[in-house]
Formats: C-alpha cells, structure tokens, sequence
DNA sequence: CTTACCGTTGGTACT
DNA sequence: AAGTACCAACGGTAA
C-alpha cells in the first residue's frame, strides 16, 4: 500500500477557493496529485454551445491552470481530450492511481455520467470520494427536507434550506498543491463521434478537439477556440476565478449597494456599467463558490443594521432561486428539462413543441410560429425593445435578467405562443450563465408552466422598455437603425409620422428578410411581425383555456394526443396543430411534406441574412390540414 | 372545509 | 414623480 496517488477532476468548479472537494482530495496528503479535466464529447457536440460560452469556459480553464502553477510551478491544469468514460479505467491503470475526487454535480447527465465513472472506479480498485459545493445547500438534502418533492417555490427552498442548516461558510484557497506523478499516455485514444454535432453551424475551420489526447503540442493544454473550429468571441465578458473575486470585492466594497440591493428595481436597460453584478457566469463555470458569494454579502448586510434588503430580493436571494432551481431538477431529473413527461409542469399546447422521439427536433406545426420564433431569435421582430435584447444576448452572451423575462414572455405566453423549449434552446446555446436547472426553471417559470401562474400579467415590448429608459438609449445602443429616431417613437417606429422618420434617416419596412439594411442614406429596420395587443389577448385567453383544462406533462392524454379532443371541445383555435397563417393555403404543401426540423433556431449572427429556404417554415404537416378542415366544418 | 392574503420584477388610469 | 386602485382572477399557504 503506497500513499494516495489522486485524480482531482475539475468539473464545473473550476477554482480554488472553497472547494469541498478538493479540500477532501488535499486532506488525503497525496504523493502525486494530478488536477485533471477531460473533455467531455457531450459538451462538445451534443449539447448547444456558442462561441462565447466556449471562449467563457476556456478562460475560467487558462485561469485555473494558472493559479495552480503559482501554488506549484511543476502542475496545471491537466487538459485530456477524452470522455471521461473511456478514459478514467485506462488513466486508473496508466497512472497507478488510487482516488478519483470530484465535485457531485446534479444535473441529470452529470449524474448519469458520474454513476458510470463511480462504477469504473470501483471495478478498477479506486476509490471515489465527492463533496458538494455547487450551491449553498446541498440539493439532495433540500429535495429530502421538502418531503422529496421538488422546491416549486422560494418559500418552499427556504423553509427546506432551514431544515437542512446553515449554510456552510467558506473554505479558503490551498497555497500549496502536490507534485503531480508521472503521466505516461500508454494507451490508444478512444475517439467520439462527432455525430451529431449541434455546435457545426459556428465552426468555421476544422475542427480538431480530439486530435491528439494530450493537445496539440502534447503537453494537456488548455484548448483554444481556433483549435475547435470557432472564429474569435464577441463578448467582452471575460471569465475565471482571480477575476470574479476581483469582480466579488469591489461589489462587496460599496456596503450600500450589496446591503439593499432590491433586484426588481434593477434596470434591464442599464449598460456600461449594467445594474446587476455579473457573477452568474462565475458561478456557473464554478469560478465562483456560492457560499463564499453568500457570506461576503451576509456579513455586509448583517453589519448594515437597519434599511437592508431582504430574500427574494436581496443578493442573498438571487442564490435562493438558483438553489430553488437545483433542487426541483435534482428531485425531477431529466423530465424537468422538459414538458412531456414532467409532472410538475403544465401541459400548455404552444406551437413548435419538441419531438416525443428524443432527437431534439421539433414539430413544425405551423409556418407562422416558425417565422415568429426565427425573428424572435434573430432580432428582427420589428419590436425594438425586443430586438434590442435579442442583439445583445447575441454579441455578448448577457442581459438582465428582466430582459430575459421580457423575451420569454413574448415568445411564450404573451405574443407568440410558442412553446418555451424553444426559447430554452437559444438561451442555452447563447447565455454565457446557461445553467441547466435555471435555465428550464426560468422558461417554466415566464410561460407560466409552473412556479409562477399569474398568465394576465404580460410584458408589453413598448411600456415596459419605456419604465425603465424613456429616451431609449438602450435600443439606440443595440439597434442602431433607430438610433436618431425620436424618444417618443423609439419603442413603435411603426407609429413615428414620415416625417420624424426622414429626419432619423429610417425606413419602416418589410420583415427584415430582404437583407437590405440601407436604402439610399436611409436605414431600415421592419415592420412590428404583428399587433402586441390582440396577440396578447389571443394568448391570455389561450392559456384560461390550458389552464381550465388543467393537464400537466405526465398525463397520458398528453403523450396520446387525445388532449386535442378536450381543447377543440373548449372551443380554442390558439394551439399546437393550428397555422395562424392567413395566406398558407395555396396548395404549396406536399401530402409527406417534413414536419419536423431541427431543435436549434439557427439565429444567424450576420442579422438580416437569413435565407429563405434556411427551415421548414413553409412545410405543414397533416395536422394542419386536419386542424384547418374542422375549422371551415 | 373555506377564506384571505401573498407571490422577487405587468399595464393602465388616476391622483 | 410616485403612489394607488383596478384589470380579471392564477396557485400556494396559512389561518
């Protein structure tokens, strides 16, 4: 029995600081050490990732690497370009290792993955040891003390959270690490298949990610974007731990603004600086331990004395709602992620539902929705407010969180009637903060399939911009088109007279899908896709109906299809399965016409340029034809 | 059982 | 400018 020879597997904590887990991999007084991540082909083609997310993680990676070279000049962190699945029992043997330790991750596929490796290990001699530090509790415990249900409100989190404890205080940073042992690469390479690859649509080289297992120059590092075939990111966010706890101290420096801070009364139009901390790409990637997060702000808040704000609204209170989102998905699982067969959601008939078939397509089941949600995604709804947005996401892999609410809506409930996973694709390919549980909880959460019901409430693209910034500078920023149009019309240029137009130097025309951005000296920027105020009343009557009739994601009459029976019965004409089009039915559609497309939403990153025959927006299918023909009856 | 009130972040019309 | 009542009316929670 020789000393402890460990892997410490770097996941989605990639720091330092307050690690649980690498604490318990320290504490084990190594005699070689290796701080190791592998890459897993899941992240790279199997999962939506742009460029700047990649850029994001690459940072927090070089970071990383970084500070473990300054603790100990002969490790880093050891890149190999393998799933951990077939690489783990070939390292275990390769490398005479006894432990495996890593940070236990909730997410449905993590944990799928994770009971793998723990049963490599275990057939290979090594012992695992995990700890958990992802959020401030840990979530199996807060789903056992919610009486194994799923968190579906913050009451409900923070009563579970009580139950649990407290919330463990931070564990400072190791400063010094172990040498690492030899890392002979004695065995051949099990390559993936890189099909499919969600990610192809941004490559613009080959793409070399698993080419050598060790890099490119043999020696584990870490990847770059030009290595995977990405051009350069757009986003000025850059990420890794030295830099969020840079980021950390000066927030927790202005007392006043950590103390009472009320999140509601932050601006989703405030830019340069923006209102809100940016730390959730941080927390994230891991570069950033919630709990040391916590009571930094804890301690401010609890020496502030009187006048400081209080959770849900407070800092605090952001990291309850994740913790509330961890742990409904750690009590759901994979279902959470989605609406059929998820218990705890609403079963809501909106138009381009995902696939039952687990391919990640989705039904096109109406050409109208198609073009809507291909707008939406693009910036080009003729919504300002709502393009402004979607522009910024796009170039910078952020924006407020009331922006996200306000896209959400539109799209969902309040204005396109489409289904949120939709909406939940683009935000997971472009928000630099994806996180799963979040993610999904907060689509759920603004189309009103759970956590939140109050359907009426709907965020208009022109009062809510104008609550915030009345002259409009946040369009003018992201949607230069307007950016001389007057504050009075700058959130419903369709509404500016001629002249106030010529005077902007702007044309209102078209959908945006001409590809001509100037005519003449003149700009232009397209027509609203539609009236806000009669989508609106079309969608808050649709969802009385869904609501009324009360099916959630579990029920069979959902898988079946039968629900259609009950909906037609209420009289609802706004579902799945009806086209709004007005002007579809011209024969153009073949009898085996495809129905179905792929589950991203192909927002090109060069606006106005997207091609006519770039989707199956003019393909229907029998549905259709069975919907409409029981319309005309 | 019913009832009243609350729920991180709506919009409108009024004072 | 900021506060209030109302719109039409959801589910969860506590009394």
């Amino acid at each position: 029995m020789g000393k402890p020879r460990v892997i410490y597997w770097f996941r989605t904590d990639l720091r330092l600081h307050d690690s649980p887990a690498l604490k318990a991999a320290l504490d084990l007084e190594p005699s070689a050490f290796w701080p190791v991540f592998t890459w897993d082909p899941h992240y790279v083609y199997r999962v939506k990732v742009g460029v700047n997310r990649w850029q994001y993680l690459l940072d927090c990676q070089n970071d990383l690497s970084s500070s473990i070279r300054k603790r100990n000049p002969k490790s880093k962190l050891f890149v190999l370009r393998e799933a951990p699945q077939t690489l783990f029992p070939k390292l275990f043997k390769a490398w005479n290792v006894t432990h495996l330790v890593f940070e236990k991750d909730t997410d449905s596929y993590a944990r799928e993955r994770d009971s793998v490796i723990i049963d490599l290990a275990k057939k290979a001699g090594v012992e695992i040891i995990t700890r958990y530090g992802r959020t401030l509790w840990d979530s199996d415990d807060v789903v056992a003390k919610n009486g194994g249900k799923p968190t579906m409100s913050i009451t409900q989190l923070q009563a579970a959270g009580h139950k649990v404890g407290s919330i463990p205080r931070p564990i400072p940073a190791p400063d010094h690490l172990p040498d690492p042992g030899e890392m002979p690469v004695n065995f051949d390479q099990d390559q993936p298949d890189p099909e499919p690859d969600l990610n192809a649509s941004h490559r613009i080289k080959e793409e070399k990610a698993y080419h050598n297992i060790a890099g490119p120059k043999d020696n584990f590092a870490v990847a770059t974007l030009e290595e995977l075939g990405f051009p350069t990111a757009t986003t000025p966010h850059r990420g890794g731990e030295t830099l969020a706890l840079k980021t950390l101290d000066k927030i927790i420096a202005d007392a006043e603004y950590t103390a009472t801070f009320q999140k509601p009364k932050t601006s989703p139009t405030a830019f340069a600086p923006q209102s809100t901390t940016l730390l959730s790409p941080c927390l994230h990637f891991g570069a950033l331990s919630p709990r040391l997060f916590y009571w930094r702000v804890q301690d401010v808040v609890d020496g502030y004395g009187k006048g400081a704000s209080k959770p849900p609204e407070s800092l605090t209170g952001q990291l309850f709602f994740r913790d509330m989102y961890f742990a409904a998905q750690a009590a759901v699982g994979a279902p959470f992620g989605r609406a059929v067969g998820n218990a705890h959601a609403r079963f809501i008939p909106w138009h381009l539902p995902t696939t039952t078939k687990g391919d990640g397509r989705y039904h096109v089941d109406s050409s109208q929705a198609e073009t809507w949600v291909r707008h939406w995604a693009a910036g080009t709804t003729g919504f300002p407010f709502v393009d402004a947005l979607m522009r910024q996401l796009r170039a910078e892999g952020w924006i407020h969180h009331l922006g996200r609410h306000m896209l959400a809506c539109f799209l969902t409930r309040g204005g396109c009637y489409v289904h949120w996973e939709r909406g939940a694709d683009v935000f997971e390919e472009l928000l630099l903060d994806h996180e799963p549980a979040c993610n999904a909880g907060n689509w759920q959460w603004l189309s009103c399939a759970a956590f939140y019901h109050q359907y009426f409430r709907c965020y208009s693209p022109v009062t809510f911009g104008q609550k915030w910034d009345r002259n409009g500078d946040y369009v003018r920023r992201w949607v230069p088109e307007l950016e001389r149009l007057d504050a009075k019309f700058i959130y419903e240029p369709w509404k500016a007279s001629q002249a106030a137009l010529d005077k902007a130097g702007v044309v209102i025309r078209g959908d945006g899908e001409e590809g001509g951005e100037s005519e003449g000296n003149k700009k232009t920027y397209p027509e609203p896709m539609f009236d806000f105020g009669e989508r609106r009343k079309v969608c808050i009557a649709a969802m009385k109906t869904a609501y009324s009739i009360g099916l959630y994601g579990d029920d069979e009459r959902v898988k079946d299809g039968t629900w259609r029976a009950l909906f037609e019965k209420a009289g609802e004409t706004e579902m799945e399965g009806v086209d709004g089009s007005e002007n579809d039915d011209d024969g153009a559609h073949a009898d085996d016409a495809e129905y179905e497309a792929h589950g991203s939403v192909r927002g090109s990153s060069s606006k106005h340029s997207r091609g006519k025959n770039d989707s199956a927006a003019n393909k229907t299918g029998p549905m259709d034809r069975h919907v409409k023909k029981q319309k005309t009856q």
